[in-house]
DNA sequence: CGATGTATATTCACTAGGCGGTATACATAG
DNA sequence: CTATGTATACCGCCTAGTGAATATACATCG
């Protein structure tokens, strides 16, 4: 039984993961999950709780792989800190114009239950943010920023806004123009300390 | 009964706004709209054709208030362009802490919404969002900014991702971040000109 | 080896209520 | 008498969640 178990658990979170991204929270029935995964609606709740446990383990299930995507753009950019930060942006651009982009997944759960605030999703989301802007906190710091805590407050203003506007108005090239928002404000940090 | 009439439709237009930027569209009812407005559904239908169109109304009632709020802030601040600028993050902050704030209500419409790309009230809220960004770009256009489209675009990035993040984190503080990254660009691109 | 016990994992069938939307009728006003 | 507005009552479907039975895996015991 080492593998079986969670094999299910993860093909009922990889649709959950689909569904929810791609149509909503509340758009997607706990029954189409199940039929997505292959999977009687009862055997999800075998696994889960609840619905809400579902939501968060999609949640979950994003946090890391997005951490590393960021880290890996900037790592692998060219330039001053302010070219690598830029980059984030670029990259992310490219990904928006993919046609089954969606904004942020965080995001747009904490948008659709912000009528929930304790909802265990949203306090997922709150710490994925938390842990980017506290990496890009760290990165600024090293580089002898002077208050690389407000900095990395900004950063992640434009990061979030950018999937915001971007999602609203279906035009990428937001994304282009915080990233150089972001790359003027690395640069009067940096030029200031 | 000239006023009857409007004031029956205006009276659901009030439920269903109070209702959906509390709760989230998908989260209320036809049937609680109506209840709160006091009047069957039946009559909610008669005024209008379907749940989608309520939305809209809903949007479409916000837009001017909206903007007019903002215009004032700007127009109330003391100080250069920048500190103008920076008033409006400061005053959205104070809104912020409000407990009834949840965001804005056409980003958290759009995210739950996105889904349906072409539904009107996205494109209510696009809408919105154009006019507030065509605004910035006139000021700074008339303050002598040389790329006053641009930074408007760059306004815009900040306002929204403060929506975003401070409804996130429930931390207003966010929004005064905002604005003082707002304000150090509107000063570069001042001198930059 | 083979029977049995037990925990895990899965299914079918079901409930009680909520959903968006509607058929029909009635009241009132011009 | 017709147009406007409101109400009662209803429809078919979908919703999150459940009860009871069953299948599988594996350990223990004879």
């Amino acid at each position: 039984m080492a593998k079986p178990e969670r094999t299910t658990r993860e093909g009922i979170i990889d649709a959950a993961s689909k569904l929810f991204y791609a149509e909503g929270i509340r758009a997607v029935s706990v029954d189409a999950v199940a039929e997505a995964a292959g999977v009687t609606k009862r055997t999800l709740y075998y696994h889960f709780e609840s619905k809400d446990e579902l939501i968060a383990a999609y949640l979950e299930g994003r946090d890391q792989p997005n951490l590393t995507l960021f880290r890996k753009w900037f790592d692998a950019a060219d330039g001053d800190l302010a070219a690598k930060v830029e980059a984030i942006f670029v990259n992310l651009a490219r990904a928006a114009r993919h046609p089954k982009w969606k904004g942020c997944g965080f995001l747009r759960t904490s948008a659709e239950l912000a009528n929930m605030p304790g909802h265990p999703a949203i306090r997922i989301g709150a710490a994925h943010k938390k842990k980017f802007e506290a990496w890009l906190m760290q990165v600024f710091s090293e580089a002898g920023i002077d208050d690389a805590g407000e900095l990395a407050r900004q950063m992640l203003l434009l990061l979030d806004g950018s999937f915001a506007v971007v999602l609203l108005h279906r035009d990428a090239s937001y994304m282009e123009s915080a990233g150089k928002a972001a790359a003027t404000l690395v640069r009067v940090a940096a030029v200031a300390r």
